[in-house]
DNA sequence: TCTGTTTAAATTGTTAACAATTTATGTTAC
DNA sequence: GTAACATAAATTGTTAACAATTTAAACAGA
């Protein structure tokens, strides 16, 4: 990929929405954002524009951008359209998976049962949806990888404004079932797995309840972290 | 919705891409562009970024902006998409669609059949989408509606780069098999059609040759146009 | 203390000018 | 006539300055 100042600003706040350190109405002010990356407004006012049409950015004449805030119902919606996609993904992947997919799965699993060990929340949330990031690599429909990319940040935000407890992560028990069912090839099995994972995450979404906070840009969107 | 200068840029590039009247490949000059739609570049630079964004358009460095080609992996990688999309549409229509969703899904049938005896191709394939949005719009997902304006555009693209014959649209038949079954509350039977009925479509493409055309640039994208 | 108004600061929107790069044109040599 | 090269034109990239709008602050009056 390229390495336009546009692409690194998009690829930082999209990280930071994915891992919940952007939360959903953070304003995403101009100059800030031009300083933080070192480049001109020009730039943040493209970067934003694509952020925008990815729909995890909010634009606002005369206002400003904000991370976007799901309502309720978008919030189904978004739910329901990751069903759909991942039901196929998981399709292509139990087709298509040969035994180095199954292998880097079962890595992936092993680098979570680690992480949760550790108590790092962050970290945890960003293993998760590299889980299902992989699955969607692993499926090699690049259009479908695009959307869960889309969706699974959208999930983000709307576990951060809704989410009530700490389970409303994946649960790694879930994680490795569904890697199960793929390595014994049982098509059926692994749709409902994950199926039912995704009904599980959202069914664990208290709905009403809102729990915003802010805090300073600079702390949340540092352009020089390591990105992996 | 707003009314800015972008908007409009994005909107009449859109509906030109899906009315095959922009082909893949073309040029989109930010002069060019910005002396059709009287605004400055800036303007320009972030609607196409934008589509970019959409992935209806390529932005290349110092080479500028040109409508994407999609490759024959990317075309069935996005018929696959449409499938798991619109299966999950056409579920939530049969289930939310009210009698008055289904005379205007009637209606609609109506106005193909009127366009198809003018043999207005262009006209033709404006129709055959709106059938297919008008379902999206039914089936009330917000996000899934989305994803499929943007997956029957890049269909356009598509069939404008491959597509062989006139019979590479929709025919209206399939479309009134559809609204039957929809209007016979049969679930199974609806997916069914879709499903076949985007098989149908994709079997026509044919891969390998390309009918590549270009044209100016103010032919096509005239900003006054009455948009319907 | 609260409300409404005025003033100042900060932020977004717009435009133009200039630099860098690519594309087109024209020329020369073979 | 073609190829390679030099030049000119057109296009994209970048930056800064200024205008318009919104937000914050200061202030007066009840």
């Amino acid at each position: 990929m390229s390495d336009t100042p546009e692409t690194v600003l998009v690829e930082h706040v999209l990280d930071a929405i994915s891992d919940q350190r952007l939360r959903a109405g953070t304003k995403l002010g101009e100059q800030a954002l031009s300083d933080l990356f070192s480049c001109n407004r020009a730039h943040v006012r493209r970067a934003l524009a694509t952020l925008a049409a990815y729909q995890v950015v909010d634009l606002i004449p005369n206002r400003g951008a904000f991370v976007s805030t799901p309502s309720e119902d978008e919030a189904r919606d978004v739910f329901q359209a990751r069903r759909a996609i991942e039901a196929t993904i998981i399709r292509n992947v139990v087709r298509r998976a040969d035994e180095a997919d199954i292998a880097s799965l079962r890595t992936h699993l092993a680098t979570e049962d680690s992480i949760r060990s550790q108590n790092d929340r962050p970290k945890a949330i960003r293993a998760s949806r590299a889980f299902h990031m992989l699955l969607a690599k692993i499926g090699r429909n690049s259009v479908l990888e695009h959307y869960l990319a889309e969706l699974t940040m959208r999930t983000s935000l709307i576990i951060g404004l809704y989410g009530s407890n700490a389970a409303s992560l994946c649960s790694d028990d879930e994680h490795a079932r569904i890697v199960q069912s793929i390595a014994d090839r049982d098509e059926t099995r692994a749709q409902e797995m994950v199926d039912h994972h995704l009904r599980h995450i959202e069914g664990e979404i208290a709905f009403g309840e809102e729990a915003p906070r802010v805090g300073p840009l600079s702390m949340i969107l540092s352009p020089d972290r390591t990105t992996g």
